[in-house]
DNA sequence: TCGGCTTACCGAAACGTTTCGGAAATATGG
DNA sequence: CCATATTTCCGAAACGTTTCGGTAAGCCGA
């Protein structure tokens, strides 16, 4: 393995101007420049990231930290997230480490543990709580990071994320234009930030109709079809009030909607409208359901390339407001959502 | 960040001597480690890592590199094996990197350029090919690895495998003492050293009960439902000489086996016996099938430990014989399998 | 000719850790 | 009480890089 010694000796000149020279600084000739780097391509040269670091304070390494639970294996978007993150940060010359943390390990003391050695520059942390602790704890620290997603109150860290309130709003408004006025939602788990967002959202569409928001319509939980299925079916054991639309946070939830009216023998879309948000995640396309089903779309995928940019250029000294998108999406009408009868 | 120096202030005692307490050298009094320890937790004491690193040439961060492929998302198999060994590594004080490299890239450059950079200690590497170019590309480069599973020919490295010659035979014995002598294999894609061996197996117990083997039986491909409904469906109209029996690779094929068995009128197991792999992931139990699978099983679980000790040992100096391990696996019979009628 | 500016270079220090060789202090044996 | 082990400690060097401050040479205009 070379050294900027060995090029030093090589070429007749001082280690200083040949980590200058390699470092693309301005004092040091154009002819010394080309020498220094075909030499270094001859030797084979690859700067050490350790020695490197000790004196820049970098590493090029940053991470996600992760709470395992029985359910992540099959946690389409987290798997997919964490493919992509490090794909995008791969193309950036930075390392992605996946760190799972066992069931019961405190977060915090995990982050502590991290940063404390060194090793890394950065975090990328995502589906945050309203007043997210890790995202406390790391500003605090002033450590470093990226939030897929925002939490309440001020934002002073780089994020990406999609305007929640206004998919929780459309979606109702979509109905409620429709006719529709005893619409349930079943949402994210409660606490999330984007859970929230949403419920406001729908709130305030409810309002602006003079809806009266109804406790009983609105429902929290893991993103499952399971959601989907049983918070249908105790909608309809609700008095024989059954809703006439209802509103998913997510594609899978909508599925297990569209299983629990076929069990009750209910028409989508003419017993019931259904909306949803989409993620666009792979192998449950909202456009192969039948009725094809109406949603806000917002591909996930969208999201990879701002997070590792915004993480990279923030670790460069970037300016915070750069840093920063709510990005919007679409509107896609489909068929599972009617006029009500 | 509280360095050695810092603490060799605090106590009065020389860098030197805190450094050695840390690590447990024998030459300090138990008392000044008592101190020093007490001191470090204290101060909040986390050694660098880099530092560490530059003069010890290790960084205790470990990879796996993975191609990316459309199908990687919903590979549960890949998903568990990098959450788990996140998970080992982290107890063990070192990190796990996933690197996933973009579907077109040259994997050997790819670790080149990792190793290069001098952040990497070690690699996991797993489901090679017979004569895997990864595995001799890192053995000459004398870069330590772990191999999940084993190539052919001579294995000078640690790795963690089952043995997959006797999975092959005790299936295809297990259906030859019951009677039957047309049996068809689905096996995993050709070239990878398990399939190799599992082939070898099979036809090793063909010939023991002086059945010849017959190349239409045989099957190769990636474990997935699909394979196993086509493959089966692919028998059936192999000239009206149908198998009396399938061993199939994964509990996954053998699941897609039944449902070309329900779709074709066959019936399970008394014209159709099947026996399986089961490397017992979530969701998909082998008991669960109706009727009851037969399988060989060895919970891919199993292995996630002795991974990450093997390559941690090894990376310590250990030796590469106690560094090895062909783990053994039951032969669980249930109802899928029946004496030939 | 002289002061000042630019260009191209260099030595030395620093980052935080481990380790080598040696040294002081204490214990052991006669 | 001296010689010799043993225990406990320490200074200094090393790992490979970046960066700070300085310097020598060449050029310009006054």
């Amino acid at each position: 393995m070379a050294t900027l010694k060995d090029l030093s000796r090589h070429l007749g000149i001082s280690v200083t101007q040949v980590s200058r020279a390699l470092n693309d600084h301005d004092d040091v000739s154009d002819d010394t420049k080309k020498r220094v780097r075909k030499a270094a391509k001859q030797l084979n040269y690859v700067p050490n990231m350790s020695a490197r670091k000790l004196v820049s304070g970098r590493s090029g390494v940053v991470a996600l930290v992760q709470k395992n639970n029985p359910d992540l294996i099959e946690d389409h978007n987290f798997i997919e997230t964490v493919t992509n993150l490090s794909i995008e940060f791969s193309k950036r010359g930075k390392q992605f480490v996946l760190h799972i943390a066992p069931e019961d390990a405190d977060e915090i003391s995990v982050y502590k543990r991290l940063i404390g050695g060194g090793a890394l520059d950065g975090f990328v942390v995502h589906e945050p709580a309203n007043n997210d602790p890790r995202v406390e704890f790391l500003t605090q620290s002033e450590v470093p990071f990226v939030l897929h997603g925002r939490t309440l109150g001020d934002v002073t860290y780089p994020y990406f994320d999609i305007d929640n309130f206004q998919v929780g709003y459309q979606l109702t408004k979509h109905l409620l234009d429709l006719g529709h006025r005893r619409i349930a939602f079943i949402n994210g788990p409660e606490g999330l930030t984007y859970s929230t967002f949403r419920t406001q959202g729908y709130a305030q569409a409810l309002q602006e109709f003079g809806v009266p928001f109804d406790p009983d319509l609105m429902f929290y939980g893991r993103m499952t079809e399971e959601l989907g299925l049983v918070k249908t079916i105790e909608c309809n054991s609700l008095s024989g009030n059954f809703p006439s639309a209802i509103v998913a946070g997510h594609v899978r939830i909508a599925k297990g909607i569209y299983q629990a009216a076929d069990a009750l023998g209910i028409n989508i879309p003419r017993d019931l409208s259904v909306v949803s948000h989409d993620d666009v995640v792979p192998k449950l396309r909202a456009s192969a359901f039948y009725p094809a089903l109406t949603v806000t779309r917002s591909p996930l995928r969208n999201s990879w390339e701002p997070l590792a940019r915004y993480l990279s250029d923030f670790l460069e000294g970037g300016a915070i407001d750069d840093l920063q998108c709510v990005s919007s999406f679409d509107l896609v009408q489909r068929h599972s959502a009617i006029p009500r009868g």
